[in-house]
RNA sequence: GGCGACAUAGCCAAGUGGUAAGGCAGAGGUCUGCAAAACCUUUAUUCCCCAGUUCAAAUCUGGGUGUCGCCUCCA
């Protein structure tokens, strides 16, 4: 396989540090609100990163933590009146259920901030000790210019980033570039820990330094996030750690575009965004998930009520072929025939042709092309009738492509229709037998009005439920 | 000022040297009692502009235009 490496700039073939099992750490919420479509994003890309690379027989340890300590946190604590502790714990929680609507699986691990506080004061007074950082009236601040590389990941030179840092007044730092490990407590409702420094709370970037060495090891595989983080997030984090460990921390970076609003990028700060949990009263989190996948990872993605529209009816044409295959499933019959097992092995090819999009750089537009053409093969020959067992491996392969790409799940529960339904449903038919087209149309005009779709078919009515 | 991304049909979007995938929307048709779904046909002589390299360029080079982003919390 293929990634483009942000430390690089180049597509490099992927090679692990050990085949058996795949290193990878994604940087995660800060958990102080529902989180927002610009966050889904990487979520559901490294998520389908990580469902394509155990889908090739590989084993992956996926880290991604929870910040549950920040400014952010402390302010939304403040005013609802609670502890910052349960704001965390609500929106955690709140996380868990977007995620899942999305079809994003848990991480291997989802190690929080304030789980891990010894391991994060240890590993800043490492760098204390050598001589990487310095403690100024209970701050500990990293000296920038200590590290060499310092810059290898943005491709930014610390002269350049010297005239353009911003100058900050009662600033305690030796020099501008230099950033905070640890941040003494200011006022008694801040939450702060013990340290050798005092009463205080982490630094911005330390904690994925600290999380990412301790549940995956000093080198690990690759390191995803978004592009926003390339600087100084990720290049902080390389300083502290490679400073810390003297060895490569990730070999792999890869980051994701933006999602912009009106072309304009979606940040917190702008407000110009749409948590997911809203998103998710209008439409099905695998439409979102489609819609995330529709286009290359790395290049910005416009979102708008209209283009959610194209990726449901998109969604619907894979659901419909899913669909059609299971009512043929339920209604067909016979074995595999010779043309059919022929039409079959033309199908398989579709297999490749969707890893090697994969394979290149985790192309999912690609892919998912790949998935049409297969459904529009399926279609043609279901057209004639097929026979199930047929049906049966189309389906089969339908769902291994999809399953990848975290599209076309089964619901959890797949619960018949009740009693009445099923008698609208039989009056309906007998209405249409007698050629009493009036009183079937009102019938599945009442069933629309629910949500359940009537289509008749050679093989029988098929009851669809939205 | 430094670093970077993007520009392909009405919309979305692949394609990085060999003659424009796929999806949505639209038009016409087949099937159907009518629908729906599906299928067939159709929708870019052309890939922001100009110049160059080449037998061959959407793809490479140079120049230009436009849009967006990072350098400050952010995915």
């Amino acid at each position: 396989m293929k990634i483009y490496n942000t430390l690089t700039r180049k597509k490099e073939e992927f090679v692990p540090i050990n085949e058996n099992e795949i290193k990878v750490y994604v940087c995660g919420p800060t958990v102080y609100n529902f989180f927002h479509i610009g966050n889904a994003r990487p979520f559901v890309v490294f998520d389908t990163l990580r469902k394509y690379l155990e889908y090739r027989g590989k084993n992956v340890k996926f880290v991604q933590n929870f910040t549950d300590v920040d400014d952010k946190i402390i302010n939304k604590a403040r005013e609802e009146g609670i502890k910052a502790g349960e704001v965390s714990e609500k929106y955690i929680e709140e996380y868990y259920k977007d995620a899942k609507a999305l079809n994003v699986e848990k991480a291997s691990v989802h190690p929080k901030v304030t789980e891990n506080m010894d391991e994060i004061i240890s590993f800043v007074q490492g760098l204390i000790d050598k001589g990487f950082a310095y403690e100024v009236d209970g701050d500990v601040y990293y000296s920038t210019r200590k590290f060499k590389d310092y810059g290898k990941l943005s491709k930014q030179n610390i002269e350049d980033l010297e005239s353009g840092a911003r100058i900050e007044v009662e600033d305690k730092k030796k020099d501008p570039l230099d950033f905070a490990l640890w941040k003494a407590q200011k006022t008694s409702d801040e939450l702060a820990w013990k340290s050798p420094w005092g009463m205080g709370r982490p630094g911005w970037h330390i904690e994925c330094s600290v999380m990412s060495t301790k549940y995956l090891g000093e080198t690990i595989d690759i390191h995803a996030g978004g592009q926003d983080l390339t600087f100084p997030h990720h290049e902080n984090e390389i300083a502290q750690t490679e400073a810390q460990t003297g060895k490569p921390f990730a070999n792999y970076w890869m980051h994701n575009g933006y999602i912009t609003i009106d072309n304009e990028k979606m940040s917190k700060s702008k407000g110009n965004f749409f948590t997911v949990r809203d998103i998710l009263k209008d439409y099905d989190g695998e439409v979102m998930r489609y819609f995330l996948l529709s286009g290359h990872y790395r290049n910005p993605i416009n979102f708008s009520r209209e283009l959610m529209e194209q990726a449901k009816s998109s969604l619907a044409r894979m659901q419909n072929a899913k669909n059609n295959l299971k009512h043929f499933l339920e209604n067909g019959s016979g074995n595999i025939t010779e043309g059919e097992a022929k039409a079959f092995e033309k199908l398989l090819l579709y297999r490749d042709k969707f890893i090697a999009a994969m394979d290149d750089d985790l192309n999912t537009a690609d892919a998912i092309s790949v998935v049409f053409e297969l459904i529009k093969d399926i279609n043609t020959a279901a057209r004639e009738g097929v026979s199930k067992e047929f049906a049966e491996k189309c389906l089969s392969l339908l769902d291994e492509l999809t399953g990848v790409l975290g599209l076309l799940r089964e619901g959890d529960e797949d619960e018949g229709f009740d009693e009445e339904i099923h008698s609208l449903v039989d009056e309906r038919q007998a209405a249409r037998k007698s050629k009493d087209f009036k009183r079937a149309d009102e019938i599945r005009d009442i069933l629309k009005a629910r949500g359940i779709t009537l289509e008749d078919t050679p093989q029988g009515i098929r009851i669809i439920k939205q």
